[in-house]
DNA sequence: TGAATAGCGAAAATGATTTTCAATAAAGCC
DNA sequence: GGCTTTATTGAAAATCATTTTCGCTATTCA
């Protein structure tokens, strides 16, 4: 929840997502704002669905719908500036996308559904040259390890 | 397509998905055996939805509902015959699960879909060392990574 | 063999996400 | 600053994959 005053992205001045949008022939508004606002004002790395989205949002007594809320995360992520996670059953999460490509990966309970982000550059690597070993152009790679976290090993056994 | 001679695991006895079953008190029925059947008979590492399953096994002539292969398949995911992969958007992909903890990981093309394994000893590894650091217990590791296709690249240039 | 009950198929239900449609509001031209 | 064009919005309906319900069947095991 705590704003992030490290690296000074692209998306941190409210100014520029105006143009990163209009540059693609999408209109700046509101509700986009606020939604990337939101982002921006929690812990970086840190992951939100489409609902808790809404949620906050409307905890915030700001009034939005859930449709601009999928249409907003979709334009963002296709712009970059949010990446989309499969970490849980049945549900996207979004984050704040990296500037650079030294993305952190997800370790996820699968009893609780707690999920811890690390950094590991090896999997970039790997994934980069993977991707050139068989001529793909690499855009993003995740590497998700799933297993039970201490407290729920404790309470199952 | 091809069946796969090597590796004799589990699964390969027909024999041996009813022991597998009764084990864990789930009954042994015809529409399994032809699920894990059509998995057997497929390529290595192959990766089909429930859906292709259906239809795959309308084509064969068999009659079974959506219901029954959604329901096999949760099974056999928990018995560990067979693995779930999230490739694609909103759709789950199952395959079998190969014996030891050797998985391969997928490279995917975002534009036409198409799927390639590669194996990386070195996934495991880190995800290992990274469940171990945090006190978790490994269950499972995907390292997905999204990318464009030579051939996509071509038609999009 | 027979009782208990897991599994089946068909259809309805669910839940996340997407689309429709009329009304609103940015963007850019004058 | 007005005006036109059209992307965006909100609300509700529609999708789509998946799950559940329910009456009936078939497997397991005493």
């Amino acid at each position: 929840m705590e704003p992030n005053p490290v690296l000074p992205s692209v998306d941190q001045e409210p100014e520029l997502l105006k143009t990163v949008l209009n540059k693609e022939g999408f209109r700046f508004t509101s509700q986009r704002q606020k939604i990337l606002d939101l982002f921006q004002s929690s812990a970086l790395g840190h992951h939100l669905s489409a609902e808790e989205v809404h949620r906050q949002l409307l905890d915030q007594g700001e009034k939005i719908s859930f449709s601009t809320i999928y249409r907003a995360l979709h334009v963002m992520v296709r712009l970059d500036l949010l990446q989309e996670l499969e970490l849980a059953e049945g549900r996207k999460y979004y984050e704040l996308n990296t500037p650079c490509m030294d993305q952190h990966h997800h370790l996820v309970c699968v009893h609780c559904g707690a999920v811890q982000e690390f950094d590991e550059a090896t999997m970039t690597q790997v994934g980069q040259s993977e991707s050139n070993a068989r001529g793909f152009s690499l855009l993003n790679c995740t590497f998700t390890v799933y297993g039970i976290c201490p407290g729920c090993q404790s309470l199952l056994s």
